[in-house]
DNA sequence: TGTTCTATAGAACACTCGTTTAACAGGAGG
DNA sequence: CCTCCTGTTAAACGAGTGTTCTATAGAACA
């Protein structure tokens, strides 16, 4: 199956007609949306994405397609973070067994792609990082930062997880708090283990 | 308008329906899964539920029914907050027409009640607070604060706005940074003035 | 006792909308 | 050249569905 222009037009109608209205579009509302000129055009394209799994529908339903990629995505909350231990680690079993609780998040904040997963933090060793006791830092798994990437940092040495930004420098890495008015620490390559990338944070100050 | 315990099962059904089908039910599918016995007595009460605002519809459209209630709040953003200007006065009017954005956020993380709106953060002012420059955060409209909540606090003498903890005080007001290795700051009641609690702190740190 | 409001029933109307069918055009490949 | 696949058009069927209308009944109230 290749890639249809027509057929990306009416997938992403789709999600706009419903982030709109807050329900689905009939064919008809496709066939005025897209600027197609045959019902059974609109249908034959629905059949395809259907078949290639981009959308589900019940047969004779009105207005029930649906976009099988979500606005929501469950999070799994893996457990804690704090100085004194490595994070989780995360394979496909604890991924999907070992959650204490699940926690939903709009695409808006985390983003579309990837595994993720959430840790609270306990204690109050990330300062440093903005993060505070009982907040929730969302991660992607990962074994690696880019420059600048904000990630989870296992020093071997100190035997500790810290959040930082990462950056690599001629015979050692920067690792550089989010608090702009505190100084970056310098390790060598060596020393250091990136277990996950930091992709949003999250704080409840109401209860 | 009194309460009726048929409303309530039919309010309930539709957020079975929609939770398990992704879409919402019919008028008749109403009547089967309510044991009712009468499409206009669906009708009528779907007429009372609009009335009372407990949900929407749109006239003549199949499956348009929306529980007004939902899993996911659309928070305006409403402008910035920075140290040297008092974060923006909330009225209908400002809450409807002058949000350059809107934020749809999980009732998972703002809870369910009350107006909010949120403000994105300007410098690093309020790195005391653990929030810096860029993260998003969410308010509620409030004129007092209880003890030990965060809030936004106008410091008349200082000309500034900053967000801490409230404490009242024999003869004095502390404000208490989020970060628990700072000094409190103490003023008199008559110099300070709560424009808002601080509900949730977001940050995104992909992109 | 009449009036009004809420709650209910059954039936019917008219439009909406998923689906089907038949037909045609262009390109790819043998 | 023929065949198969994708993309397209037009028209129509018939079931699904929101809506409306009429009628009934009990409770509250004056």
């Amino acid at each position: 199956m290749r890639k249809s222009e027509i057929r990306e037009r009416i997938l992403e109608y789709i999600k706009y007609f419903f982030d709109e209205r807050g329900y689905a579009p009939t064919v008809r509302d496709i066939l005025k949306g897209c600027n197609v000129s045959s019902t059974s055009l609109v249908q034959y394209h629905l059949n395809v994405l259907e078949k290639e799994g981009q959308i589900r529908r019940d047969p004779e339903v009105f207005r029930s397609i649906q976009l099988v990629e979500r606005n929501v995505r469950e999070v799994p909350l893996l457990g804690t973070i704090s100085a004194g231990e490595p994070i989780p680690v995360v394979d496909a079993d604890t991924w999907s067994n070992r959650a204490e609780e699940t926690l939903r998040v709009t695409t808006d904040i985390v983003g579309g792609k990837g595994d993720i997963y959430a840790l609270k933090v306990k204690g109050t060793s990330m300062l440093d990082a903005l993060i505070n006791d009982g907040d929730v830092v969302i991660m992607e798994a990962a074994q690696t930062a880019e420059d600048g990437e904000m990630a989870a940092v296992w020093l071997k040495n100190e035997q500790e997880v810290t959040l930082k930004k990462v950056y690599r420098e001629p015979g050692r890495i920067r690792l550089q708090p989010a608090n702009s008015e505190m100084k970056p620490l310098y390790t060598g390559s060596e020393n250091i283990e990136v277990q996950g990338k930091v992709v949003a944070v999250l704080r409840r100050l109401d209860r």
